[in-house]
DNA sequence: AAATATTATGTAAGTACTTACATAAATAAA
DNA sequence: TTTATTTATGTAAGTACTTACATAATATTT
């Protein structure tokens, strides 16, 4: 225990998590101890469903913060133990209405002087440590739904991960990375096409022998995105293979990614970047047209293999 | 959510267990969004281990107030992914001594910029909305420490117990509280004999129908102790089956219940009042003793049926 | 009006515990 | 020194969730 203490904010989770298992284990003890069939987790069940009257399941779900099936399950031994009636909202076939039923009112009649004098001991107990603790619970409560701890932390990563940044070329170790990226990317937005399963099996051959670059960006060691360039003609390359990492985006690694195709683009002394593709695709072609690619119809020598990709792209290059 | 914050110091435990929830919840998505075989509960164990370099099982329980399985479960779960080693202990064999592998060294130099940012995010966190947040769970923690919450909540009950109490004669109805009072109390420090059995299994015939009598101490109808009182002779009365049910001991319940058995003895008109009881049963022989019972060394037309109960005392009433 | 998406609920299977028990080693007591 | 008690650990079974899926009713879009 002290040991967790010690830790500070270092590990707030586990350190209110064994606060609150304390607590619910007390109860626990005390409802035991007068045999009272009674959980503590079905207090909040209890209040609520006494305030509402009548409450769908979801809804339950909701105020309660909890996932719909444990709520789902809590419901189902309160209406073996014939403390709550459910009945369909004839409203809405779907819903499925909670409430006391006599046997569950008289219970929580029962229990109230009970329920009081956890409270009192409760209020009792803060007032000399901590009067303010609920104040301050309700404080930090708010500040996670103002911005949840995941969230915080991501801006915290991120930052040292963009002044980490690397681009490497393709190298044999990269392959089942090259696929996975490709392949989530694909399933997340179109379908996989032969065309495209032909080059994801075998990069090297499809697009490094064929005077074609593979890049990855990387920071820390951990892959972010890739992109290809492929030759079309002299003056003319494709980029293609486009993709950042789901759990990356939001992040403007697109933009970095993007910039340092152009460059290379520029540096193997190309006139033009061409690019298929897909009006869906909006977050993408946003990003190339901010970066002043524009639509054409369609490129001599480059027609859409796929199929499926409709809108082509180009940039031209200022050396 | 909100409804759960109305109930204020109502609902402190649920209230508590939702932050926890989502605290480990959000941390877990980090670490998979980024990849990470790691778990928010591992936390403090690597922590523990760090410092420690070597710990045997228990005492990791202790120092991360879980209890000991959880501890092995989570244990063979990080020997099986190789990230801890465990050996046994030279200088006492039944302790299994935890210490981090290589590989799970190299995982903490790993996380160790991640867990810096979820550091930094808490702190931030913690700064914007109660910067005194964890100081004030300290004293919570330490006050429940000082007295629990069980303990605090039984001394509100208690109180309204005793201000309930009724003592009530034997009837039908009673017969499996009766029961179940005596075996448990016997079941509790000695072995229940035949003579017993006899006396539990037909209290009336066996006590009531031959001038005796039963006594309950209850209150707001529940249950909290019994006792006999047997007619011997003209002159005595043997008092027995006297108890309190676990729960209630501790607050002088039992002294209640002798005096009324003494006064129901004046007022059955006996000059003495003679009980068993064994040298074992520190606490009730000291009870006795205290309202004036002496030991003597025996008493005619009453040997010991059970022969398990050495000790014979008695109180002369003074009429 | 037909097709699609969303909402409300339920279920099945897995995970992280818990309690209750068992066992062996070490320590204390008789 | 034998016997009882305590300590350290492990295991098995149960509970309270979770995630992932399925289904039907309702709402929204085309």
């Amino acid at each position: 225990m002290s040991f967790i203490k010690d830790l500070e904010s270092f590990a707030i989770g586990s350190r209110i998590k064994n606060l609150s298992d304390t607590l619910m284990k007390d109860m626990s003890r005390v409802y035991k101890e007068l045999g009272i069939d009674f959980e503590p987790r079905w207090f909040t069940f209890f209040q609520l469903i006494l305030q509402k009257k009548e409450i769908p399941v979801t809804q339950i779900a909701t105020e309660l913060n909890q996932t719909h099936p444990a709520v789902v399950q809590v419901i189902n031994i309160l209406e073996k133990k014939k403390l709550i009636n459910t009945k369909k909202d004839k409203n809405d076939n779907r819903k499925r209405l909670v409430s006391l039923s006599s046997k569950g009112k008289s219970l929580a009649e029962e229990l109230s002087p009970l329920w009081k004098d956890v409270h009192m001991a409760t209020k009792e107990m803060l007032g000399e440590s901590a009067p303010d603790f609920l104040e301050k619970v309700g404080k930090v409560e708010n500040a996670l739904q103002q911005k949840s701890m995941y969230q915080r932390t991501k801006e915290k990563i991120n930052p040292r991960i963009i002044n980490n940044l690397e681009f490497v070329e393709y190298e044999k170790k990269y392959l089942s990375d090259f696929q996975k990226l490709n392949e989530d990317w694909l399933n997340e937005y179109l379908e996989i096409t032969d065309c495209d399963r032909i080059i994801l099996s075998n990069p090297y051959n499809e697009i490094i022998k064929k005077e074609g670059h593979i890049f990855f960006i990387i920071s820390e060691g951990k892959i972010i995105g890739t992109y290809s360039l492929q030759k079309i003609n002299n003056e003319a390359c494709e980029l293609s293979k486009f993709t950042i990492k789901k759990e990356y985006r939001g992040w403007k690694f697109g933009e970095r990614m993007l910039e340092h195709a152009i460059d290379k683009a520029k540096e193997l002394r190309f006139e033009s970047i061409i690019l298929f593709t897909h009006p869906k695709l909006k977050e993408a072609t946003l990003l190339y047209r901010k970066r002043g690619f524009e639509v054409i119809p369609e490129y001599p020598e480059l027609t859409d293999k796929t199929g499926r990709c409709s809108l082509c792209m180009q940039l031209v290059i200022n050396h």
